[in-house]
DNA sequence: CTGAAAGCGCTTACAG
DNA sequence: CTGAAAGCGCTTACAG
């Protein structure tokens, strides 16, 4: 292996010259500084990631966390667009990520004290915003550089990327008011995230803004590709008023709730129009085609590699909040002209 | 921060016997060994990985390539699953993964030059196999313990993991012959994938085998979420005898395949038996659940890293082919009594 | 069973 | 603009 030294020696000059032809230092010679790096190229010469690491205690690394396994289905679909957005940031920048997951909480906080703690690596992404994560508190509480892809009001020095949910979910409701709904039905996600709780709100807000009723069945809360979630659906579909346009947590519940809907003897467009939201690549696909909220998921995931590099690299917090803009992709899902004309 | 010399100094005893202790030297008292742990935990000491790795001249640190964006939206959705499969073995290993992504070839060669060539990771799992890759020749060169998910003839020192696509294809024509079709059309991937080579071949391979003929254009080539694939999918449908059953590449295609030929005005499975491969989760609960070959994508990654792992830690090459088992999944999209009654 | 010492391959004040 | 020297926090023969 070749090293600084070897390099020194070829050179004619001393090990610590060379370091500063890698670093690009300013008051290098621009002679020395060719000749130094054509050298570095003749003898094949790469920099010892580690051995620059302890010397500089910097790691230029990052640490993605991934939600656990009972969430992933729920994320797995956007997932890799927030990853490619986050390393195309990060790539840029220079810095590598870590890939980290836990098999249980326990697990999970031990692997994450290893790396913070061991010097691992310089900031963590937090892939998914559950209420009380652990996680959150043990980073804020070490004051280490960390951004939650999501939202938490329990701690005041981490950053957070996310989607205005509230108002995206405010916006796909009234989507479907516009087009003539008057009982809508909103399928929810898993209660401890936050995403959940906060779609819902919008929700809520949107038909309260209509002056449009709410009857408490209508929300559904089981998962929709379980068993759970089915009954709720049967329910809500069984009642003399059903509803005719629907409000989906997430583009896979989505193809959940359109195939018991199927099983149920209805067809969406036709007897229900439905919205969801993060626009995978399948809700384009999907028959029928899903109108969804995108929510960005690329831009969540660069600009949560973005302020996690500021932040690191200026040694203070920037904006502690940041929202990525959202946009309704409208599709055959939400649209139904027998509804507009005042058939259904 | 608190170092081994700290540890020592507190203990009474030498940053050798400190070390020694934290790795579970054999040759050490149990009171020696009781006290120094104690005081570690009680003083919060976290050894400093990098030193650990430049001192030791090894990382325990793993890179993923991540296959190329124009390929992603193909992997995306059994990517999740993989990296999971991964993740729990190397993390049970002791393992750190490096996510790593390209954003054009020549970025990738140095990308991973760098990591390899600067002693940044012990190994490299490629997760997609091209037909010549630069990456599989650059690390073979170097002779990097490599894993390749997929396959290749081209070198013969880096690991591959595979499922075996060619026998998985013909299980999924079989399954279609078995119910009495006759005319069954084969959907394809990207050309330079080695996995649209095999599964194409094992298609043919039990077509012959029932002494089925094939008529050349039931070989759609286009990208069926494109203009391209749709309009191949068109012109085999128009056909005076139009297939009855399709092998679709793999189950995203199979979203594309479906909406297209709902949209020239066939059902699945009334008019067309589908089957495809990787059984991702959304086939499961697509409209109607597409029956897929379960290829074990989970075990596909465990094995991946628990070969390279063994590898590295072995310094010499285990079995260089490992075939994970694959397992039809069948479901409503490939099941039509009217085939098997002979009505069609 | 334990310690003193050299070394892993870099960086970075300090001095000139 | 450049060099000598100390140091980053560990590991590991070597010696006892």
């Amino acid at each position: 292996m070749v090293t600084i030294k070897d390099i020194a020696r070829v050179a004619g000059v001393s090990p610590s010259t060379v370091s500063r032809v890698i670093s690009n230092h300013s008051r290098i010679s621009k002679s020395t500084s060719d000749k130094v790096k054509k050298i570095m190229e003749e003898m094949g010469y790469h920099p010892n990631v580690m051995a620059k690491n302890l010397a500089s205690r910097s790691t230029k690394t990052l640490a993605i966390v991934l939600p656990r396994p009972a969430e992933e289905l729920f994320q797995d679909f956007f997932f890799g667009e927030l990853l490619r957005g986050i390393l195309a940031h990060s790539t840029k920048a220079g810095f590598d990520m870590l890939l980290s997951a836990a098999s249980s909480p326990s697990d999970e906080e031990e692997t994450i004290s290893r790396l913070v703690k061991g010097g691992r690596v310089d900031g963590v992404i937090l892939l998914s915003s559950r209420e009380d994560d652990p996680l959150i508190y043990l980073l804020s509480e070490q004051n280490f550089p960390t951004v939650l892809i999501g939202r938490t009001n329990k701690v005041n020095n981490i950053i957070t990327v996310d989607t205005d949910n509230e108002e995206a979910a405010f916006d796909a409701t009234s989507h479907l008011i516009n087009q003539g709904h008057k009982r809508i039905s909103f399928v929810n996600g898993p209660h401890n995230l936050t995403v959940s709780r906060d779609r819902l709100a919008g929700y809520k807000l949107a038909m309260k803004k209509a002056n449009l009723d709410i009857h408490p069945d209508w929300i559904i809360e089981g998962d929709l590709l379980q068993q759970s979630g089915y009954r709720g659906l049967s329910l809500v579909m069984n009642m003399n008023n059903r509803p005719t346009g629907m409000v989906v947590i997430d583009d896979v519940t989505s193809f959940g709730v359109i195939r018991g809907l199927e099983e149920l003897g209805f067809e969406v467009p036709r007897d229900v129009s439905l919205v969801s939201f993060n626009n995978i690549a399948l809700a384009e696909h999907a028959s029928p085609p899903i109108s969804s909220v995108d929510i960005g998921t690329y831009q969540l995931g660069y600009s949560a590699s973005h302020l996690l590099i500021k932040t690191i690299t200026d040694g203070h917090l920037p904006q502690l909040r940041t929202l990525i803009p959202h946009r309704l992709m409208v599709r055959e899902s939400s649209i139904n002209t027998l509804v507009r004309e005042g058939h259904l």
